[in-house]
Parts: C-alpha cells; sequence; structure tokens
DNA sequence: TTTTGAGTTGTTCGA
DNA sequence: GTCGAACAACTCAAA
C-alpha cells in the first residue's frame, strides 16, 4: 500500500476528519504527523496555556492511534524541511492537510505546496471563504446576510467518507522529537473521547436553554466547546450536524430559539475565518480604514491593571481573573472587559487582542481578532456607534447575586450584593464594618465611567 | 442606478 | 419597575 503522510495541524481527530479520509479514499496508508514548528511555539500571541492544552491533546491522539495499530509522528522544524526529510525516509508519496486559512499558514502552505505534492481539503470550517459569496461574487462583510447564504448551501454530512481502517497499515517506524512538557489546563480535560463527551451532554440539556443562560456569567450555560473547536479535536460539522439533531428534539418554540441561537454561534465562527481569508489584513489593522488611526492612550499602568484584574469595576477584574486563572473567559466576560478596555481606558484593541490570544486556551486568530474589532467599533459591523458596555449595569444584569464575582474575587465575598457591583459607593463605615477599605483593601475605579463615556463618544466621533 | 430596509450581544432618559 | 424612543444619521445588501 502506498504511503502518504497525513499532516496534523488544527483537526486532532480521528472522526469526520477530511485529510485522513481523503489520505484513505485515495488507496494511501496515512501516516500521522505533526511539527512542532518554531514560528507556532514563540511568537507574539504565543500562549503556554493553549500549548499545554495542544500537547495534552497530541498525546491524547497518539494514545488513540496506537491502540489501532498506529502511531503519531512528531518532528520539530521548519515544515517545508521537515516534510521533505519525512517524505525521504517514510518513502511517502503525497501530503494530505486540512486547510488553514490565517495569513501565516497560508503562506506556510503555498511554500509547501509549490515544491512537495500537498493536497489540501476543506475541514476546519462547514464552508469554504469561497463558497458563502453575494450574487456578484464579493465577500459578505456583514453577519447577518452570510448567515443566510451560509444557511442556504446544503450541509454536508459528518458520517460521510470512508470508515477508518482497523487494523491501520503497517507504518514505517521513523524517530520523532519530544513534545514539550508543559502541563495542561485543568479545566478542559484533554483528548477527541472529553471533546465528544462535552458536546453530547451540552446539546442533552444546556442547549435549550442557551439563548437565555449563555448570558449568565454565574452559571454554566455556555457550551465550554471553544477549546475543543480551536484544535479540531471535533469537526466544526459534527457541531453543527448534532446541532440541527438537536433541534428536532427540541420541546417548545423557546428551545427551538436556543439551539438556533448556539448554531448562529457557530456560524459566527465561519464569518471571522472567512472576514480573515479575505481580508487578512485585518489580523494587523482595523478593517474599518477610518479607524485605523484613531487617538489611543498610551497608558501602561492602566493596560497592566486592566491584565492583572485590578480597575476596581469588579465585573471586569472578576473576568480577567478567570481568565489568568483558567485560560477561558465567558463571552459575556470577553466583551465587558473589551468594552472597558477600548472604550472605558481607550487602549488600542490591539492590545487586549495580543493579552487575549497569549492567554486563552481556546485563542484563534480569526474569532478573536473579529470580536476585538466588533467590540471597538472598528470591524465588520455596520453600526457601531454607540457600542459601549456600562460594566455596573452588565455586572446586574449577568451576575445578579454576585456569585460569579465572589468566586473569582474573594476579598469581596463578604460584602452584600448591593455594593458588590459597585463597591466605591460604600459609606466609608460600611468598609470599615466588612473590613474592604476601597484604596487599601480593593482598587477605587481607575476611570470614572462617566466621563470615560463622554471622551470615548468623542474620540470615535471625531475620527470619522 | 437608485432606493429601501436592516444591522449579535447597548445605554439613557423620560413617561 | 417597565417600556419605547433617542442616540446620529452610517454602511451594506438586495430589490
Amino acid at each position: 500500500m502506498p504511503l502518504a503522510i497525513w499532516w496534523i495541524r488544527r483537526d486532532l481527530r480521528l472522526s469526520d476528519n477530511a485529510a485522513l479520509k481523503a489520505a484513505l479514499r485515495d488507496g494511501f496508508a496515512p501516516l500521522p504527523l505533526f511539527i512542532l514548528d518554531p514560528r507556532l511555539l514563540d511568537n507574539h500571541f504565543t500562549s503556554p496555556r493553549r500549548l499545554g492544552f495542544l500537547f495534552a491533546n497530541l498525546r491524547a491522539l497518539a494514545a488513540d492511534l496506537e491502540a489501532r495499530g498506529a502511531y503519531l509522528l512528531v518532528r520539530r522544524g521548519d515544515p517545508l524541511v521537515v516534510l521533505r526529510r519525512v517524505l525521504a525516509e517514510s518513502g511517502a508519496v503525497r501530503i494530505y492537510a486540512e486547510e488553514d486559512y490565517t495569513p501565516y499558514a497560508r503562506r506556510r502552505d503555498a511554500r509547501v505546496a509549490r515544491d512537495l505534492p500537498l493536497v489540501q481539503v476543506l475541514g476546519l470550517t462547514v464552508h469554504h471563504p469561497t463558497s458563502v459569496r453575494k450574487p456578484d461574487g464579493s465577500p459578505y462583510t456583514v453577519f447577518t446576510p452570510f448567515s443566510k447564504a451560509w444557511k442556504a448551501l446544503p450541509l454536508p454530512l459528518a458520517g460521510a467518507g470512508t470508515p477508518l481502517p482497523t487494523p491501520w497499515p503497517s507504518l514505517p517506524r521513523l524517530a520523532g522529537d519530544p513534545l514539550p512538557e508543559i502541563p495542561p489546563p485543568a479545566a478542559f480535560p484533554a483528548g477527541e473521547a472529553a471533546a465528544q463527551a462535552r458536546l453530547r451532554a451540552f446539546l442533552a440539556a444546556a442547549v435549550y436553554d442557551y439563548a437565555e443562560a449563555r448570558n449568565r456569567l454565574d452559571r454554566d450555560g455556555t457550551s465550554r466547546l471553544s477549546p475543543y473547536l480551536r484544535f479540531g479535536l471535533l469537526s466544526a460539522r459534527q457541531v453543527v450536524q448534532a446541532a440541527q439533531e438537536a433541534l428536532t428534539r427540541a420541546a417548545d418554540p423557546a428551545a427551538r430559539r436556543s439551539v438556533e441561537t448556539f448554531i448562529n454561534e457557530l456560524i459566527w465562527r465561519e464569518f471571522y475565518h472567512s472576514i480573515l481569508y479575505h481580508f487578512p489584513q485585518v489580523a494587523r489593522m482595523a478593517f474599518r480604514p477610518d479607524y485605523r488611526d484613531l487617538p489611543w492612550r498610551t497608558a501602561p499602568h492602566d493596560r497592566q491593571a486592566w491584565q492583572e484584574g485590578r480597575t476596581g469595576y469588579p465585573i471586569v477584574d472578576a473576568c480577567m481573573r478567570q481568565l489568568r486563572q483558567e485560560g477561558w473567559m465567558h463571552n459575556r466576560g470577553r466583551m465587558i472587559v473589551a468594552s472597558f478596555l477600548v472604550k472605558d481606558l481607550l487602549i488600542n484593541w490591539q492590545d487586549g487582542e495580543r493579552w487575549f490570544m497569549q492567554n486563552l486556551i481556546d485563542g484563534d486568530i480569526a474569532a478573536n481578532n473579529g470580536g476585538w474589532q466588533w467590540v471597538a467599533g472598528t470591524g465588520t459591523d455596520a453600526a457601531p456607534y454607540f457600542r459601549l458596555f456600562n460594566p455596573v449595569l452588565q455586572s446586574r444584569k449577568f451576575d445578579p447575586e454576585g456569585h460569579f464575582i465572589r468566586r473569582y474575587l474573594p476579598e469581596l465575598a463578604v460584602l452584600p450584593t448591593e455594593y458588590l457591583h459597585a463597591p466605591w459607593q460604600m459609606p466609608r463605615e460600611v468598609q470599615e464594618r466588612f473590613g474592604v477599605r476601597i484604596g487599601r483593601d480593593y482598587p477605587a475605579p481607575l476611570v470614572d465611567h462617566e466621563m470615560a463615556r463622554a471622551r470615548a463618544l468623542a474620540v470615535f466621533r471625531r475620527s470619522e
């Protein structure tokens, strides 16, 4: 049986793997290879925690492969050099990989494809960025029409294609490089089975209350699937297909709406991958040209206080500490802290984008960039005028009893709920009574929101 | 070409 | 406490 390299990048799964299926369909024995690319291990977006999650999942994939009589070859180095060498050592005659749309991935793959027999297949997203287009062929830049066109396309079936061979065809045993030892994150168990279990658990119950519960910081109402989608422990179409099956089991219109809301979130993911594909410059600058030169504040101390969760706004600080502790942040929290950095502190959204990438287990260039530009109002949104979150209102609305704040800010846990969202409003004697003195036991607010709101509106209005 | 309707997730104000 | 309008008039997509 002829041999082909199955070049694994962000598709760490055996089920519904388009690259693996294509290699088998074409009659090849797939040699699984993961390349530790120095440029991905060390750049300004690198996150040790995300690498820890990646390596844990690579170990899980290696175990799954060994259970099938195969193994995972890990090599460190420049992808083109590694691939050329593994082709020579193994006698493989082709390379199969799932297509990736970040600017770096596209440069890398184009370079490889010039010299080596690389076959790229669709798999990162359900539909290719060039498949979802306006009638005139140009890409959408507004979500709602994009989502309508996306939904109008037929959904490819995740179960379709070649089944996995048992046992795996025999492979030449090549020597690999070791995976770096980084402790894996506790909150997200590694491996394809864990990812499938998480998906099943979510679709069995929580998805039917998703529309409302997903906004609550104090509840476990989100899917928590983002790290698994980030590294392809699940394929996007497996998740969409499973969600559509859940849709048929919805008991009432509210439950239906919830499942549809969840599917919409998956389409947002596709939308931002499409934006990055068609407008790669968004990775370096604002999507909207008129917002590329805003008068951002250079405020290293404010920025550091934001990073460390010391802004004096409990909801912001609790979210930022959740990020540092767990490598993950609730979606509502991401919007709140992003709005605070960009609008209240007037600090460049790209600083926040980088901090998120350096800390998020699920950090993905397309989705992270899209989210930041959406909050900043510099992105693909046609009507961003007054998108400016009030941190106290958001706090009262989405953490009404303060359970979330108390969990991540133990120094405030003793406070009655009425003071928890805006503790600087406590009279001095109340501060003394609870032992929480503003400015000593907990920071005073970094900025006054009313002042900051007026300042941000003026700045964003001026630069049109 | 022109026109029209609509745009993830908000906030404030006043009735 | 709730609700609708105003915010300020932009940009995109589609008819």
